[in-house]
DNA sequence: AATTCTTTTGATACTGAGTCTCACTTGAGG
DNA sequence: CCTCAAGTGAGACTCAGTATCAAAAGAATT
């Protein structure tokens, strides 16, 4: 690997820290490009070269990947929910420390500012194509399969649920309890059944999804 | 009801309408907030005043509170999965003629336009909260419960299934597909027993979530 | 119907994200 | 060295979003 090569990771790295630092310290909104820029003393040119927006210097990093080679690496015949639960478990665990480091401060970031939180969460709802790209052939169906695309938005939504439950302050760590969610799952749709009860009138809740 | 009100109505409903046009004519990015204002003859401030950003005139609809009620006046002793499926069927079946309007208008975007897609997309996950406010209360349990979240987080990533299969081209209507699958997921989470089998490797997805 | 009060509007200016272009620097390779 | 390509910085530009303020217009009062 070339000094060139080398000198783009650092670069990439520097920009990452300094952001993550500055959004940590002064807030997400209140930190410019060119603020991130100077911190990492290149020019906003250059900030804007290595992510295309800034909200990508919190959303970059090395999971994904990963997840797929975990994925084909598990024996056939195991389970496909256990098989999620495994790889998401896995993959994490196999970050060196750096990543893991980096991830750590993320997941802290999206406790700690809201608005980093909101762009999480959005970014998250991508990713039914993804999840049934690699759930699919596992499976050995296609992608766009009824069954294959709504257990990848189950997958999916239980992510939600755990990044809601974090945001909640509900102790653990992201992954701790997005492969609790995972393990309850495998019992069935909790609640699924629940009778509803009456309930007395009150106030709407501010949004819910059109 | 006077003169003042109605001025600001026609206002607003003329801004989305111009809106909603420009969006499906020249596309979303190479619509400025200008062509609008000046398209509904107002000021770029009088469009700002009205939505908030870009994005909120393709967001905004009349459905929300809609739900709410229906939930609650469901017969005590339903089946809370069955609960939800009837709340969104009824929830666009009452909707008056113009709102229905918009709603297709909406989701026609949603399918050609896929700036838009990303946008609803990214609003849907938002979300979880809600509908946990709205399902926890109705089985006597409190929103932050962990099943309650769970089940939230299920019923938000069936709808990003629902999305996704339109997305993908698969005829139907909106809201018949995510009726569709929550009707399947009364069944259970689909494939989650299915066995995984061994498959060459082959190039990683784009990307999935962190 | 003239006057006062309040809401809504338009004009203007400003910040910051993101894009583009072009000239300059600096690794890589002969 | 010298050449070429890759990476960088500077500056200008567009557009979203915010803030301010003065003019216009509906509502209320006499």
């Amino acid at each position: 690997m070339g000094l060139r090569e080398r000198k783009k990771e650092r670069t990439r790295a520097e920009l990452q820290r300094h952001a993550l630092r500055l959004f940590r310290d002064q807030g997400y909104g209140a930190t410019t490009a060119d603020d991130i820029a100077a911190a990492a003393e290149v020019s906003r040119s250059t900030f804007f070269r290595y992510f295309p927006t800034k909200e990508d210097v919190v959303l970059f990093d090395d999971v994904d990947p990963v997840m797929d080679r975990v994925m084909r690496g598990l024996p056939p015949g195991t389970p496909l929910l256990e098989a999620v639960r495994t790889v998401v478990r896995d993959s994490f665990g196999s970050l060196d420390d750096e990543a893991r480091a980096l991830e750590e401060v993320r997941m802290e970031l999206a406790r700690s500012v809201p608005q980093i939180a909101a762009i999480l969460r959005e970014r998250n709802s991508f990713g039914v194509e993804q999840i049934a790209g690699m759930v699919g052939p596992a499976v050995g169906r296609p992608a766009d399969d009824p069954e294959v695309v709504l257990f990848a938005g189950v997958v999916i939504g239980t992510r939600l649920a755990a990044v809601a439950r974090l945001q909640a302050g509900a102790g653990r760590s992201y992954i701790d309890e997005l492969d609790g969610l995972l393990a309850r799952l495998a019992g069935g749709i909790p609640l699924a059944d629940e009778p509803i009860t009456r309930r007395p009138p009150g106030p709407a809740p501010a949004r819910s999804p059109a």
